[in-house]
RNA sequence: GGAGAGGUAUCGAAGUGGUCAUAACGAGGCGGUCUUGAAAACCGUUUGCCUUCACGGGCACAUGGGUUCGAAUCCCAUCCUCUCCGCCA
């Protein structure tokens, strides 16, 4: 969400950064947002008047009856209801008027950063920078999926009966691998001076709309029925909420954080062929990082937390890439957003297994986290980034560890959280 | 789930219909006096947001309504926190 007053001397930056993202549509929004706000600017004006007014003639009733002037109290209050009906009137439009402001700066994007490729959608995506060789093996990688079955790793007949399509069970040494990941990661984190997190799986709705736009929010979130509660999607949203109203002294920023949670996704849309089994389900666990800090620190924070996914990788001998996402493919909350991809052996091409994104002070303005310096108050810039969610991750990591005789070798670093075992042996 | 207490500035907390919300009082922050320096003590200063070129004005006492000329204060609804009891991993 935009700060209304930068919007109002702006306009023209805002108009060229919705081209840059192609939403043509949303142009108008711009003046029609800008007339409501000198509508509501006009009707407080007056408002406030009236109500001034109302206040200097209470007050003056409330000396005249100390003084036993009763008949002359009675003609105050003859003035100041003669002003109520007018009152009562402006007063009925500043809430709806303010409404609808919100409305459309809710959905007007966040300034996207300068460095930000233009591009209308992720085929325009840039890779950054690529990580390790992407080998090809001469013989076949087989559907993970089929790799997990031969350790009788995963069963998704039974997650079907039981929760539907979406979910699984993992097994033997390949759920244990997961937890081992989900480990290794926090411990990663931990290493690199994070604060290890858990996080409440569920959040209220006003954490819901401050962390998230309502079209991510339709597409993602499950809601407990009869609650004011949602499942996470993330614990970004947990981790970034918990800091709602919150003032926090200078001297305590950055907070760095690295969270555990499992996260829950509706999922909305087409899913293609290479979607099936693990890469895509309404329940995974991930482990997260965020950062909250002072504006100047942000895309320095950026930088460092992207790389922290991308050491995470190469220490598993997986290969990755950075792709930068362009303009048309960034949310609306997001300043710069980098995807970190994974090499896919059997696809011989890279697929996402991170998300890393700086958001400017969109969130911290709407969940009101501020800042409280020396020289004043201001909002927090706010960042996360996927450190590591298993179940894409065991996709990449059992693609990119098979080895020709069927078997796959566990990385060094991997081995203390599976009891020392340095390679999986296929069941059949 | 039941009973009770509570939600006021950065924090603690007073305030039960008007000239104690320009929020008492205390703490913290900032500036100063004193000191070789520091501590202590003392003096001063310090809420946020909206609006205005400015002067000024308005709003905010959990949230939303209501009563009233006037509400932190009275009424209604909702949310949250704490304590005790119940239930429970």
């Amino acid at each position: 969400m935009l700060d209304m007053k930068f919007l109002r001397e702006n306009p023209d930056i805002v108009k060229q950064n919705i081209k840059n993202k192609f939403q043509d549509e949303k142009l108008p929004m711009v003046d029609e947002v800008i007339a409501l706000d000198e509508k509501r600017r006009t009707i407080q004006q007056e408002a406030d008047d009236l109500r001034n007014r109302k206040n200097i003639l209470s007050k003056q009733i409330g000396g005249l009856m100390k003084e036993g002037k009763k008949e002359e109290a009675e003609k105050v209050k003859a003035e100041v209801a003669a002003d109520a009906a007018r009152l009562a009137e402006l007063e009925a439009q500043e809430g709806p008027v303010a409404d609808e402001i919100q409305k459309i700066m809710y959905v007007i994007p966040n300034i996207i950063d300068p460095s930000v490729p233009i591009g209308k959608d992720d085929s325009e995506n840039v890779e950054v920078t690529k990580y390790g060789e992407p080998v090809v093996p001469d013989f076949e990688i087989p559907y993970h999926t089929e790799i997990m079955e031969r350790f009788d790793g995963i069963d998704l007949d039974a997650a079907g009966r039981v929760a539907g399509n979406g979910f699984y069970y993992l097994m033997g040494d390949i759920a244990r691998l997961h937890s081992a990941v989900i480990s290794y990661a926090r411990d990663f984190m931990i290493d690199r001076g994070f604060t290890y997190c858990v996080p409440p799986f569920m959040i209220r709705s006003n954490v819901v709309t401050g962390v998230m736009s309502f079209a991510e929010m339709d597409a993602m979130m499950y809601k407990i029925e009869g609650e004011d509660l949602f499942l996470i999607g993330t614990s970004e949203h947990s981790m970034i909420g918990k800091f709602i109203d919150q003032l926090i002294e200078e001297d305590k920023l950055p907070q760095t954080l690295t969270s555990y949670s499992p996260c829950f996704r509706k999922e909305k849309g087409a899913h293609g062929i290479e979607e099936r089994g693990v890469y895509r389900i309404h329940q995974f666990e991930k482990q997260e990082m965020i950062v909250v800090c002072k504006p100047e620190e942000s895309p320095m924070w950026f930088d460092k937390l992207w790389q922290n996914t991308v050491d995470l990788f190469r220490s598993m001998d997986i290969p990755v890439r950075t792709l930068e996402c362009c303009s048309g493919d960034l949310a609306d909350l997001k300043v710069k957003s980098f995807d970190v991809e994974a090499w896919s052996p059997r696809q011989k091409k890279y697929f996402e297994v991170g998300s890393c994104s700086n958001l400017g002070d969109a969130q911290a303005r709407r969940l009101r986290i501020r800042v409280n310096a020396k020289d004043g108050k201001y909002f927090a810039h706010t960042l996360n980034n996927t450190v590591v969610a298993p179940p894409r991750m065991l996709i990449a990591f059992l693609e990119n560890n098979l080895c020709a005789d069927g078997s796959v070798k566990i990385p060094e670093v991997l081995r203390p959280y599976m009891g020392g075992t340095e390679r999986l042996i296929p069941k059949h």
